[in-house]
DNA sequence: AACTCGGGGAA
DNA sequence: TTCCCAGAGTT
């Protein structure tokens, strides 16, 4: 099939398919970037409320670099890959300050903003600027690899460039955005991963993966290592009507958001006395009224698997609490407000946010 | 090149 | 369970 018919069967299947999504009413390079962000490893479905209330809260490159870290993170809470939204900030900020709020207009400089990798910045450059850069994401790697047959593994450093190389060839200069657009809605709704609709598809006649078979096995993806078990036990202190919360740093998950005091242990303490190595927590647990962890929580991350269990201690009003570094009390109130993991934000709802329902 | 970073939906 | 999602940064 020539490249000219390529394109222009995939544009025709577009106009006729897409969907209606609210970052393709706008031309302005800050909306289609914060949609890019935020989709990025996540689904349309998930991402899309998140984008509303993005938008809404923070409609400029400005508003965004106004606001705090802290907001930030708080209104991405549960999107998940939070640095995804601590760079998005500091995009914006360095934005206005060095860009005079204007956002750089080609793939070169977008591609040095913090958090726009080679797709973000070529989906921003062609969507918002026309600009003839393809925009290979999960979705074209699929397509092109099941259409065209090949099998470089697409986790691997080398498909990236035979990839892009390929989409080259295949993007038409003047209609650059609309080919993205279409590449990538053509992998997410009809060359889905499992099960693509085949049977109604414009390219069933050259399609390498149809007329071999070969749809459950294009693309090649190597596994992924397996997960790592973690096991957190969290000391949740009460304490005056205040709880204790963490502040997150260093290299691990979570970064910028709050949880509880936390002991990590090997495996799934056998009991508290493991704990008592620090004076800290061994007067804590005498000082204070205990109830034991309820269950274990188990929460899943791309990498790793965490055994969760929390121990409440509550501490009389009188008592002289003297707490770490990174750990202060907030108010409930407060607590709502700060940024925090789902896993947290579950434990607080089941246990101290929870609504009354009234039976009528 | 391999690892790390979340959470959720679908089969 | 397993896969993978409009990927990017770090080592």
């Amino acid at each position: 099939m020539k490249v000219t018919d390529f394109s222009s069967k995939l544009i025709h299947w577009y106009h006729h398919h897409h969907r209606d999504l609210p970052w393709r009413h706008t031309s302005d390079p800050y909306q289609i970037w914060l949609s890019e962000v935020i989709l990025q490893q996540t689904r349309v479905a998930q991402g899309l409320p998140y984008y509303l209330r993005f938008v809404e809260k923070y409609p400029t490159v400005q508003a965004m670099a106004e606001a705090d870290e802290q907001d930030i993170l708080r209104t991405w809470q549960g999107l998940g890959y939070y640095s995804r939204a601590r760079n998005m900030h500091q995009t914006a900020r360095q934005i206005v300050q060095e860009f005079n709020g204007v956002f750089p207009n080609s793939y070169e400089q977008l591609l040095r903003l913090k958090g726009v990798g080679n797709y973000t910045a070529a989906a921003i450059a062609s969507f918002a600027f026309g600009e003839a850069v393809p925009a290979v994401d999960g979705n074209v790697y699929r397509v092109l690899a099941r259409l065209f047959g090949i099998k470089t593994d697409i986790a691997s450093h080398a498909a990236k460039k035979e990839f892009f190389e390929l989409a080259k060839t295949l993007i038409p200069a003047d209609n650059a955005a609309f080919f993205n657009q279409a590449m990538i809605e053509f992998g997410a709704i009809q060359c889905q991963p499992v099960a693509p609709d085949c049977l109604l598809c414009p390219f069933q006649d050259s399609c390498y993966a149809f007329q071999n078979g070969q749809q459950s096995v294009l693309p090649v993806k190597a596994k992924k290592a397996k997960v790592r078990n973690r096991f957190l036990n969290y000391l949740v202190l009460e304490w005056n009507g205040k709880l204790a919360m963490n502040l997150r740093g260093g290299k691990d998950v979570w970064q910028g958001l709050y949880d509880f005091f936390l002991i990590e242990t090997l495996q799934l303490p056998e009991s508290p006395d493991e704990f008592m190595e620090q004076p800290t927590v061994h007067s804590w647990f005498l000082e204070s009224e205990i109830q034991v962890p309820q269950k274990t929580y188990v929460h899943l991350l791309s990498h790793q698997k965490l055994h969760v269990q929390f121990w409440r201690l509550r501490f009389a009003d009188s008592a002289n609490m003297a707490l770490p570094d990174n750990l202060s009390f907030f108010s409930f109130d407060q607590v709502e407000q700060l940024p925090k993991p789902i896993l947290i934000d579950s434990f607080l709802k089941e246990h101290y946010f929870s609504n009354f329902i009234s039976p009528n």
